[in-house]
DNA sequence: CCGTTAGCAGCAATCGATTACAGCACGACG
DNA sequence: CGTCGTGCTGTAATCGATTGCTGCTAACGG
């Protein structure tokens, strides 16, 4: 491995001007071209630990996932990745599970490791970024709210639940139930709070033997969709508020050999019990017909980017006041999206 | 940020009996116990990016896949990242498009962050890996097989595809398609082998019109399926050698209003072409009833435990050579699988 | 009682890049 | 012609933890 003594010699000028060649300070055009010679010579490149050390943050930026295995959370990342990378940036992917515990050892390390920022989905609504944030590290958090002042990207959870159900009430459907993730998180009770303001809204009722508290998991979805198959008066639709609770509901559906209805009026395409279906999310891999599912689909990817291009505006000195900014949804999906 | 200087002359000590009493080495009980002490006052941890530079090797490993959005891959994450974690290391995970351009980026920034080691699922059979072995790295190299003598975990693809096959075969399917990866990926061709196999070994044919490679992803399995219905004879069957592509032609057999066929001889519950369909992998996130389908599950999270240790084993210092070790799944596998 | 050795602690060098500060050359200006 | 300023370049300190080497202490054997 080259060192920059190596390239300093070979190029007859000192470490100083190697560094500063290197990170586009001013130096004579002959010693630059020299050292630039020397580097493609030796195949130098800058040791990034010792840069670290000596600029006292690295070059990393860290992404904390509840779960890494939701594709919603994927596209996130992909999207950091993208605009991290661009600017020069690695990003390390980390997984909690929503569990306050496991997130607290990640943002420990990414404190440790000196990392530059750290873009946080939060388990709870107050994770545990005060050591980060005092240390003067970057912090975003995404997805859900938290009581802290930081920067913060969400999406207008209540518009999307309300756009959900109002795009179900207008294919006829007139008990509309919800099944929604935890009470400890913003976008469950966001969003539900737009299923019931859009039930309102059309006079219909939103008592609370339709909603359900699941988890934001497939089992969370399936299970929930069993339970409110029992409540009577019964349901004749079903608004899931996220992508993986909605992939429960519909496999529960088609366990009970039904489908997802177009519509209460349609013909019924097999027996048995069959519902309306709303979801909030996409479902890249779903092995049915969903053009029966109202989906109101989201552009996580976007979500990441947004964040990480606030997240290099702060490594980069950005101290204005702690932003929230409401990531926008494409407006086509502001109506019945029947889409795959 | 408390320094090691700080908790040495806190504890009265010199930098060095702290550094030793924090890694484990031998020191006088009262002494050690008063840095601890100090170092639970003042909140020490020690500088990882100094350690890093000074041990020449940092506590991160790399975890190079082609698609973090396929969520075998994000099973295998998990493996890895479970026993990584459990030995103090944190894991980057990287994604690269299986675009050799972006894995060498990755595999660059790997090296050049002095990461400890790198799990790598390559785009190519020939990764850019030499600079890092060349350099003492500990490479692990998963999933696809390649040219090079480093240390690799893969499952028995030829035998996961033969037993996909052989299952159909014992429902009854006698024209049975395969649509699989790239002929540039050992799994792709492997799968297939085992494919044609099975075919053979039953007296069946297995003639190049019923094979298709496509990419591994979603619209390859969608779009193989249509070329595959275009061709005569007419499969009554299809094979899907990755978890992906068996989504596309899942989705696929969907759209033409009707779904996989549980044997030939069965009542078709819906109008249309219909297709036996078996998959190499797993669908987590289907919405569909997938007792229908042959599903030879795959343990992609056991295959990120194994590769893993292995490269824990190979940082630890073991420099025995290579090893090629075939992941081994659920023997249950191996029979006609009708799960979820 | 002295010499030898083992065990432990401390000093200082070290990892490699960055950067404050000093020094030098050259031009402008009084 | 001397002074000052400007603009590079080089020297050396620095970031913080680890570790080779030295030296001290105490125990043990002769």
């Amino acid at each position: 491995m080259a060192r920059i003594v190596d390239v300093a010699n070979l190029a007859g000028v000192s470490t100083a001007t190697v560094s500063r060649v290197l990170n586009g300070k001013n130096v004579r055009p002959e010693l630059a071209s020299a050292v630039r010679d020397a580097v493609m010579e030796l195949g130098y490149s800058p040791d990034r630990t010792a840069r670290s050390l000596r600029r006292r943050h690295s070059e990393v930026i860290a992404l904390v996932l509840p779960d890494v295995e939701n594709p919603f959370f994927t596209a996130v990342a992909r999207g950091v990745e993208d605009v991290a990378l661009e600017a020069g940036f690695s990003v390390v992917l980390c997984n909690t599970d929503d569990r306050p515990d496991k997130e607290e050892r990640y943002l420990a390390v990414a404190h440790d490791e000196k990392m530059a920022g750290v873009v946080l989905a939060p388990a709870t609504s107050t994770p545990p970024i005060d050591r980060l944030v005092g240390n003067g590290r970057s912090v975003v958090v995404i997805d859900r709210r938290v009581t802290h002042a930081v920067d913060q990207v969400t999406f207008d959870n209540r518009s999307l639940g309300y756009r959900a159900t109002r795009a179900l009430v207008e294919r006829g459907f007139r008990r509309i139930a919800c099944v929604t993730g935890p009470a400890t998180t913003s976008t469950a009770v966001d969003r539900a709070d737009g299923w019931r303001q859009a039930l309102e809204d059309a006079g219909l009722v939103a008592d609370d033997g339709l909603l359900v508290h699941a988890n934001f998991r497939v089992d969370g979805g399936y299970e929930a969709l069993g339970a409110l198959l029992g409540r009577s008066p019964a349901a004749d639709a079903v608004l899931a508020t996220n992508n993986l609770a909605g992939v429960g509901v519909l496999r529960a559906l088609a366990d009970r050999h039904g489908g997802p209805l177009p519509g209460p009026d349609a013909n019924r395409r097999s027996p048995g019990p069959e519902l309306g279906v709303g979801i909030v999310g996409d479902l890249p891999f779903a092995t049915s017909r969903t053009s029966d599912v109202v989906l109101v689909p989201l552009n996580p990817r976007d979500l990441g980017v947004t964040a990480a291009r606030l997240l290099l505006d702060r490594i980069s000195g950005d101290d204005t006041p702690a932003r929230h900014v409401v990531q926008a949804t494409e407006d086509a999906a502001a109506v019945v999206q029947a889409a795959r």
